[in-house]
DNA sequence: CGGGCTCCTGTGAGCGTTCACACTGATCGC
DNA sequence: GCGATCAGTGTGAACGCTCACAGGAGCCCG
């Protein structure tokens, strides 16, 4: 007994094996659930396992099976509000169904970049890969390259075979809906950077609400997302007054466009309504709190973990989009004057 | 040659052996560096390596070695600003070096749940990890549960033996002596959470630095990171007037601060002048543009890498802490009028 | 009562790598 | 010219697990 080693090591499947007297691949079937152990060998593994603290070592398991209950993320904007909390969601989700989370974020979205990353990822012996705020070039150099293990898009593109995404159509349509009802007719939108998946749903689902309320879609400016842009595109807009309402596809933007609106002697709500989207908490301590679109990353996060379990095997759901929803809070009221067109 | 089977599997060491015509144990030198291997041996391997497309299987490695070239992430709170580009940082610095960054992240600071996730980290043979975003009592955790590789934490914390921090007292201090130079006397604080170690160091530069001032350190607030924290606090001060001058914890707050102030038809900065903390890219665009200190949380992340690596083997320097920058910009100015104690 | 079935269990091999060791042939000093 | 050293190389065994197979016990049926 007092022979052992000084250095006392993590119990293997030998040790459960002779614990419970029984050979080792009687534990390891107990341990995978096999159908045809009798009850009384199962007890007693079960009970050594308890008594020595034995875990299996998934290193070892990975080697044989090819598999590591292990996802890969590839994102390439974590920096943004929307990648970082859908990593969030997705992480817990994942954890809750057994498999680690192994990250790789993506400077610049090359072929060989994301080559490297995937050879990393397959090396790693991931069960599959989520990938996170894609643009199209993303997921076409994905495309390009062969993978073994199934790969789920955060993306709301409705072509993409798997996937899970928050319908950025219906948020965009709140967001128009709600302007129409308060009587706008000129309703701008500034919209995402034109390489997203999300931005161009946004941009759609602003043409569709507006086609619907019978109006006419032209006020289209390009952003990129962050507020600094928001802030020159609103000193224009104060400038040429083309809209009476905008809808900004983040709520970044939208703080931006705030400032530069009101720094140019407008009031908001009173000379231009601003519609924002995402609904990060401090957009309601905005300058006036900010009317948006609120998206659940979180559970965007956890449907990717389940469209990949759905992936694996057939009994999942695949159960896709996220619902968005409008916040109405001050930055929205009806036009100026109501212009009859 | 056809009758290879129709799955190509991926090559290995053996395979790679073959073709350069030594033995695998030759092949396992010149993939790890060994020196005792003739050049041209060396150089037969080099080729078969790149004919064959081979890649070492770090699975069947760290079954050995029990090391995978993986670090462990134990965040608790990203969807915070700083936690998350520090996570963004750390991930790109530890990629560079060669180490995957397995992420977990923790809905409750619990001994249990820390344990849950160190023994899986355990498990997966992570050779080190870090913890982001740390409470003190995520630390005491950590420390109550033996662990068998080495842990860093990005934390402020001046006693803990490795870690990694900003200098946050400096950059209390910073934006404090620029408030005197301002000539304000009453300096509040409204700070983090009191459990978080950032929120504490910040407590402590802002008590020396008025310290220094010969002024009374009186009006402290604890905050709790959030913006509607910022407000409520903000709705007070402009009641009770306690301060003509604000250092706010973080930007977020800060923000909030800004609108209750405002709400209650107090000017910032002619009535109160308020400093943030962290710089994050929105703060440029709050309505005032927010005076702030900047936190690289990047550099945070690669110099948590670095430590980690110090950890690892002698060589890598220990250089623990980044400095912040002071960014002025409106929302500070002199005091309504001059207060002669 | 023996063949066939089912249920349970154990043995052997292998996953792809590294480590400890043993071996070879050359170089060295004396 | 002999043993000792040394660089360079190969062999066997591990790492901890799963898979394929084989074998033993118990049962039913003819």
């Amino acid at each position: 007994m007092s022979l052992e080693p000084a250095v006392k090591r993590a119990p293997v499947m030998k040790d459960v094996a002779k614990l419970a007297g029984v050979s080792y691949q009687t534990v390891s079937r107990v341990l995978n659930g096999h159908p045809n152990v009798s009850a009384s060998a199962r007890e007693r593994v079960e009970a050594a396992i308890a008594a020595l603290g034995y875990r299996r070592n998934p290193v070892a398991r990975s080697l044989v099976t090819r598999r590591s209950q292990t996802v890969g993320v590839l994102a390439s904007e974590l920096g943004q509000y929307g990648p970082s909390h859908t990593l969030l969601g997705l992480e817990q989700a994942a954890r809750d169904a057994g498999y680690f989370v192994s990250i790789a974020s993506l400077r610049e979205v090359t072929t060989p970049a994301v080559q490297d990353i995937l050879g990393r990822f397959a090396d790693q012996a991931v069960d599959g890969i989520i990938v996170i705020g894609p643009h199209p070039g993303l997921l076409e150099a994905l495309d390009a390259i062969e993978h073994s293990f199934p790969v789920v898009a955060a993306t709301s593109d409705p072509d993409r075979p798997a996937g899970a995404g928050v319908d950025q159509r219906l948020g965009a349509r709140l967001a128009v809906r709600h302007l129409v009802e308060l009587g706008h007719t000129r309703i701008g939108h500034l919209s995402g950077p034109s390489d997203w998946y999300d931005a161009a749903e946004r941009v759609e689902g602003w043409r569709e609400a507006m086609a619907e309320a019978g109006l006419a879609a032209e006020v289209l400016i390009e952003g990129d997302w962050t507020a600094r842009r928001g802030y020159e595109v609103g000193l224009e807009i104060a400038a040429s007054r083309p809209a009476t309402a905008m809808f900004v596809a983040n709520d970044q933007m939208a703080l931006g466009l705030l400032r530069g609106v009101q720094e140019s002697g407008l009031a908001v709500p009173r000379d231009l309504s601003i519609v924002g989207y995402d609904d990060q908490p401090e957009a309601a301590y905005f300058f006036p709190p900010l009317t948006t679109v609120r998206q659940d990353f979180e559970a965007l996060g956890r449907r990717c973990i389940e469209a990949l379990l759905a992936a694996f095997d057939e009994d999942h759901a695949p159960a896709r989009s996220v619902e968005p929803q409008l916040v109405v809070r001050s930055t929205t009221a009806a036009p100026p004057q109501v212009v009859a067109r």
